[in-house]
DNA sequence: CGGTAAGCGAGACGGTACGTCGCGTCTTAAG
DNA sequence: CTTAAGACGCGACGTACCGTCTCGCTTACCG
C-alpha cells in the first residue's frame, strides 16, 4: 500500500540510456559548448532516440543542468595549519576545477543564462557553491581559533568575494598562470583587510 | 600624406543605415535578449536587408558588440572629499548601468561568449573596463593624498576585485536592493585591508 | 525473398505529405509558371515543411517532374472508320492537354531544361510521348488494313513529324484557335505524303 | 541643323562598353545557360558596372535577346538546280547554327519565355524565322519552276512544318547524326505530299 | 504464461532562423 | 550625363535544429 512503492506499469525506463545521455552531454558541453551543442547531437553520440532525452528533460537546459549536477566532485577542507597555506590550497583546488574546458564551459554557460533563465543560477548555487561556502566557514573557524582573524569576520561575505575575484579572473585572466597569480594577488589584499593576515601569499 | 583620407570607389555605406541597424539591435536585446533575437528581426525593425547587416558585420555577436560598444556613458569621477562617499557614489552609477534590461543582457552576453569567442572579453574590457579602471585609479590617488589609504596600494588590483564583487553579485543577487547591499558589504571588507579606512560604508 | 519487403527503422513518411505537396505544385505550376514558383510558397500552400520537401527532392526541378509525371492522362485510341476523322479527334485531344494552363506550363518548362537538363526531357519521352506513339500506331494500322495508307509507312516517323508541327504551334500559335487551324493543315499537308489521303481535314 | 544629328549633352554612351557586355551575355550563355547566368556576372567578365547594363536593357531576357540577334549569320539560299539538294543544304545550315552551345542554349531560352514572356517569340519570329520563311519560298519557287513540285503548295506552311520537325528533332535526338537523319526522315516524308519530288534524300 | 502498457532507437514532421546570392535600383567620385 | 564600383531593400535559396509525432520492437509487470 506504500504509493512510494507503486510501481508504473510498462517497460521502465533505462538508467544506461539515462547515463549516456548525461556522459556524452558532458563531453559534448566542454568540446563544443553550451550554445553549439545540438540535441540531435547528443542523442546521435549517446545512441538514444531524442525522444528519450525529451521524456526525461525539457529542454537542453535542464538536461546540461542535471549533467552538471551529477558531477559533483568530493569537497576537500584543508588544514595545514595556516589559513596562508589552506586559502592557497582551496585557489589550487578552484583552479583545477574552474579552468578545465568543462568547467570553463559550465561557469560560463550558468553566468550566460543567469538572466534569461534565473533557476540555473539557482542551482549553481544551491549545489556548488553553497557546499564549498560551508567548508570555507570551517577553515575561517580554524583560523579565528588560532587567532590569525578576527572573531567577528563573516565567513560568507569573504567567501563571495572570494568567487566573484575568481570568477572575473575567469573571463579576463584565461590563463591558468596568470589566472592563479591574479587570484592570488586579490585575495591577499581581502585578507589583510579580514585579519592580521598580512604576510604575502606563496 | 593622402593614403588616409583615400575613398574606396562605389556608394558608400549607408550611415542612416547602420545608425537604425545598432538602434534596433539595442531595443530588441533589451526586450528580448540576445539568444531569442534573430538577424531578420533586427533587420526587419530596422527597415534594412540582411545582407546590409553581414556587410558589416560577420555574425550575431559582432553586431551586438558593436551596438553595446558605441552606448558608452560618461565616466563621471566623484570627487566628494572622501573615499567612502566616492566608493558609494561609484556603486550608484555601476548600479545605474548593470542594473537596467540592457545592461544586464549586455553583461550576460559578454560573459557567455569570454571563453567561447576570447576576443569579445577583449573589447570589453579594452572600451568599457579599462577606462573605469583608470578614472578608478584617480579617485585612489585622492585618497591617497588625504592619508585615507595608504601609498602603495595598488589601484588596479582593488578596482578589478571590486568588478568581480559586482559580477559575482549580479550574478546571485540580481534583485537591486540586494545587490547594492551586497555589494557594499564585500567592499567595505575589501577596503578595510587596504585602507584606515573601517569606517561602516554608508 | 524478406529483402523486397524490409523495412527501414524510423518513422515512414507520410503519404498524405508528399500528396499535398504534388498536389500544390501543379497548381502553383500552372498558376503562376516554373520559374516565378518558390519552394516556400509549394510547402505553404501544402502545409508542409520545407524539409519535407527537399527530404525527397534535390530540387524544384525533381519535384516538379515527379508531379507531372503522376498525372498520367488516360489515352484514348480514336476508333471512327476514318483515318481523317481519327486524325481530327487526335487533335482535339491534344489541344485540351496541350493548351490548358498547366499543360502550357508543362511543356514550356521540359523543352526550356531540356538542354540544360537532358533527363527530363526522358521523362517527358518515356512517360508522355511513348505511349501516344504506340497508340498512334495502332490508329495508323487500322489505316492501313482500310488502305488508306500505304502499308510501308512508319507510324513512328509520322507521329514524330505531327509532334513537332504540334509544339512549334504552340509556341507561334498559342491561340486555341489558330493552334488547331495551324495543326490542322500541317497534318494535311504530311499525310498527303503517306496516303492516298488527301481529301481536306475538317 | 539636322535633328537627327543633334547631340544630347555629357558624356556619350560607351560603344565599347556595350560591345563588350553583348560580348560577355554570350560567352556566358553559352556556357553556363541562361538561367544561371547572373547579370553581375556578365558586368563583372565584361568590366562593366551594373548599372551601365540597366539603362540599356530592363532585364536580363531583353539583354540576352539583343546579343542574340546581333549574331545574326548571313541567310544563305540554296540554289543547287533540285529541290533535294537545295533542302539538304539547308539542313545542314541549319544543323550548325542550331546544334552549337550557342544556338541550343538559344532556343532553349526563347522557347522556354514564349509562355510566361510572348513578345519573346514574336522577337524570334520576326528576327529569324520571318526572313529564313521567305528566303525558303525562294526555294520552292525555283521547284515549282522546273515542275518538282505543285503550283498550289503554300511554302509557308512547308516551312513550319520543316522548322516544328526540326525544333522536336533538337528536343529529343540531341545528338548532332542522329539530330540530322531524323530530320531528314521526316522532311523525306513531308515532301512527298508536297511534291512528285519522292526520291530519297541523300 | 500471455496480455498490456510504457519505453526504446530511428527518423520524419511543421516550423523558424540561418547566412548566401541574385535581383533591379541608387549613390558615390571620376571622366 | 555616363561610367565603374559597389551598397541598398528585398526575397528565395538550401541547411540545421527545434520539439513533437509515428513506426516496429523490446521489456517488465500483472492477472
Amino acid at each position: 500500500m506504500n504509493d512510494i512503492h507503486k510501481k508504473s506499469p510498462g517497460r521502465p525506463r533505462s538508467a544506461q540510456s539515462h547515463q549516456a545521455m548525461l556522459q556524452a552531454t558532458l563531453e559534448l558541453l566542454g568540446e563544443v559548448g553550451f550554445d553549439a551543442m545540438s540535441i540531435d547531437a547528443i542523442a546521435a553520440r549517446a545512441g538514444v532516440g531524442k525522444a528519450t532525452i525529451y521524456r526525461r528533460y525539457a529542454s537542453k537546459a535542464e538536461l546540461v543542468a542535471d549533467a552538471i549536477e551529477r558531477v559533483r566532485e568530493e569537497i576537500v577542507i584543508p588544514d595545514t595549519g595556516s589559513l596562508k597555506s589552506d586559502i592557497d590550497a582551496l585557489i589550487q583546488s578552484a583552479a583545477q576545477i574552474t579552468l578545465s574546458p568543462l568547467g570553463r564551459q559550465t561557469v560560463a554557460m550558468i553566468i550566460s543564462s543567469a538572466s534569461s533563465n534565473p533557476e540555473f543560477a539557482e542551482i549553481y548555487w544551491t549545489k556548488y557553491l553553497q557546499p564549498r561556502r560551508q567548508a570555507f566557514a570551517v577553515v575561517l573557524e580554524r583560523a579565528k581559533a588560532r587567532h590569525e582573524i578576527g572573531a567577528d569576520l563573516d565567513p560568507g561575505l569573504v567567501f563571495d568575494a572570494m568567487s566573484g575575484i575568481m570568477l572575473y579572473a575567469l573571463i579576463f585572466q584565461p590563463n591558468p598562470e596568470s589566472w592563479t597569480e591574479s587570484v592570488r594577488r586579490a585575495l591577499n589584499l581581502l585578507l589583510k583587510g579580514a585579519s592580521s593576515f598580512d604576510a604575502e601569499l606563496h
